[in-house]
DNA sequence: ACGCAACCATTGACAATGGCAACTATCGAT
DNA sequence: ATCGATAGTTGCCATTGTCAATGGTTGCGT
């Protein structure tokens, strides 16, 4: 008992971290939940949207990649965008088989209203001091990071 | 124009940080999902498994107003974990109309279980440095305090 | 004591998400 | 030419979540 203290501490404030990152984008999610709700759309439809560039489009596959979900679940996703008018299916040119999402002028217009509120009504962010603010995107680039290696 | 142009990298820098939290939260939520899933529940199930903690029943309403969310669909949740036999329905002692949910001896043990994984398998988190964890701590309390007040 | 509004939980109906399996069309390699 | 792999779609199902409506209960005002 009472080998290296620190250590015991430390894996303590792991857990603490945690559960209070845990509990804390419950809410977030809510609150991004009904902006894009204002916006006549869902969550995953705008994190759908997140993904496509304008004069970028991504083939079907690729969505459902990057969303990690199945390929099935793009395809609703892309049908109601596709109705709402904020994207199309092209067909690829070297391959008949692939189909690339691409950003409609309408679509480019909407996500980018979108994403001005989605990005911004987060009160508890923006009345963070600078400082703080800095230390978190690097602290939150360096989970990124860590992440994407494994 | 040039008018204050440290506030206009501030603001860009809330924008790039929502930006990157949007993105990494989507991330992070797989991991929780599939940590339930590996335990046989669901993420939504989990959190409401979050609330209750042993000897301190909470009422159906009380579990609604925390999740955020209509009562009817508390109502579900509460069904399948009841189901499972991790929580049951206690009448209360002064309003026959309120049902407090408690855990069980089952679902005291289950949560600890749960929660021992769920709030490890952030290899992402574990990896900072510890001078970043505890910044992080500090900033992520402060966004929730903001938060609960508005 | 009576009536009535408010409250609690539940139910039913509905839309959206998400996973799985089956299917069609197409490609690429042999 | 054939065969296995790939891309996207479809159907089915479970879960989540909202809304409206219901039954039972409470408490208050009169």
């Amino acid at each position: 008992m009472s080998v290296k203290p620190e250590g015991a501490r430390e894996a303590n404030l792991d857990h603490k971290l945690s559960t209070l990152l845990f509990e804390h984008f419950q809410v977030e999610r809510r609150n991004w939940s009904s902006a894009c709700h204002e916006h006549g759309i869902t969550l995953p439809q705008a994190h759908l949207l997140r993904l496509l560039r304008t004069g970028r489009p991504v083939k079907m596959n690729g969505l459902a990649e990057a969303l990690d979900c199945d390929a099935s679940n793009v395809t609703g996703l892309v049908d109601k965008l596709e109705t709402r008018g904020f994207i199309q299916r092209q067909s690829a040119p070297g391959d008949r088989r692939v189909k690339m999402i691409a950003l409609t002028k309408e679509g480019q217009l909407f996500r980018a209203k979108l994403w001005s509120q989605l990005t911004q009504p987060a009160p508890s962010l923006t009345a963070l001091p600078l400082a703080d603010k800095q230390t978190l995107l690097r602290i939150v680039q360096a989970m990124i990071r860590s992440e994407s290696k494994s």
